[in-house]
DNA sequence: TCTGGGGTCCTAGGACCC
DNA sequence: TCTGGGGTCCTAGGACCC
């Protein structure tokens, strides 16, 4: 990403290994241009990648999901440009599977209906797609006859949602430990929020059966936090009006959304919360320091008694 | 094709307000 | 008190992507 930013400033990451890059400044035709970048890439990085050029962000990213298919003697460094008008003609003999959005169930839908390929897609009516699919009908025609408006934007996208889940390797029924990795999924919540410099108004817990059916559970709280204890706190009691008593869990998770800029509102925090703010950071210093050892709240507050109960500890030192 | 651990976006329905 | 329309906020789940 740094290579690019050099390059040019209209870079749209897209993911951590993914970005759109728009050329249309550079006075180089796309093939140079990315034969080039290809090459910056994997001297000054020493990874292989794949780039493909058209007119839109999705035709380019079609192309360059293509050009990493076809396995030739620039494998794995592909480049595919899709010339500007030739994107119904590039489009039409992928299956439908190839665009951007439509995964197996899609895909299936579609298929029951006879059409298997994009050029398919072309082919039939806006009314006929529209009275299929609904608004996404007309949507998915456009973007199959390469008409994508989407421009490249350089702003860097600020998150939306920030999770931690995981999976046991053996499904878990027992309160307490379920208790325990819900405490510690809510402390790297909260220190992806604290780092990131947001704070989360909504907390939300996933749960998942043996059966792999999974259910999510979210409160909104009335003010917004990067704190490990109200996240747990939350989570803690999502979790008991959803569990019912040794059901085995096979994946639990935390999640927090509905997320502001953290920074400039510290001046709002009462007293207390500033207080609990550093105990926060005290916490976090001793996790930086002592990179592996767990601490963790030793003990916490209890709604219902009034009181501060001591925390079940199932390993590492209470603070 | 599935698993795992992140994410985004969309839809639908309920509660509530004017 | 009821009706209607519109809007917001919130929750739950599904589809999809890397």
């Amino acid at each position: 990403m740094e290579k690019l930013d050099g390059l040019t400033p209209y870079v749209e990451q897209i993911s951590i290994d993914e970005a759109f890059i728009d050329v249309s400044d550079i006075p180089k035709d796309s093939e140079t241009i990315a034969r080039e970048i290809q090459m910056m890439i994997r001297e000054e990085v020493r990874l292989p990648c794949s780039l493909g050029g058209a007119s839109s962000k999705l035709v380019a990213k079609i192309a360059t999901n293509v050009g990493k298919d076809s396995v030739d003697a620039f494998w794995p460094n592909a480049v595919l440009i899709v010339p500007a008008g030739k994107e119904p003609e590039f489009l039409a003999p992928l299956p439908i599977r190839a665009m951007w959005g439509v995964g197996p169930k899609s895909s299936e839908r579609l298929e029951k209906s006879g059409i298997r390929k994009l050029g398919d897609l072309q082919k039939w009516s806006v009314e006929a797609l529209e009275s299929k699919l609904g608004s996404y009908g007309p949507q998915l025609k456009r973007f199959a006859m390469g008409i994508d408006d989407r421009p490249v934007s350089a702003e860097d996208r600020e998150a939306k949602s920030v999770s931690n889940e995981t999976t046991f390797d053996e499904d878990i029924g027992d309160r307490d430990k379920l208790h325990a990795v819900l405490l510690s999924l809510s402390q790297r919540v909260g220190r992806s929020l604290r780092d990131a410099g947001l704070v989360a108004r909504t907390v939300a817990i996933k749960l998942r059966w043996s059966d792999f059916k999974t259910i999510t559970r979210r409160v909104t709280m009335p003010d917004a936090t990067d704190l490990d204890q109200p996240i747990y706190v939350s989570a803690k009691s999502l979790f008991e009006k959803a569990w019912k008593e040794g059901t085995p869990v096979r994946l639990i998770g935390v999640g927090t959304s509905n997320l502001e800029t953290g920074g400039e509102q510290l001046s709002l925090f009462s007293q207390s919360d500033d207080k609990e703010h550093r105990v926060q950071e005290a916490l976090d210093d001793l996790r930086d320091r002592f990179g592996s050892m767990k601490t963790r709240w030793g003990r916490e507050h209890s709604h219902e008694t009034g009181r501060w109960m001591d925390v079940e500890e199932e390993e590492g030192e209470v603070f």
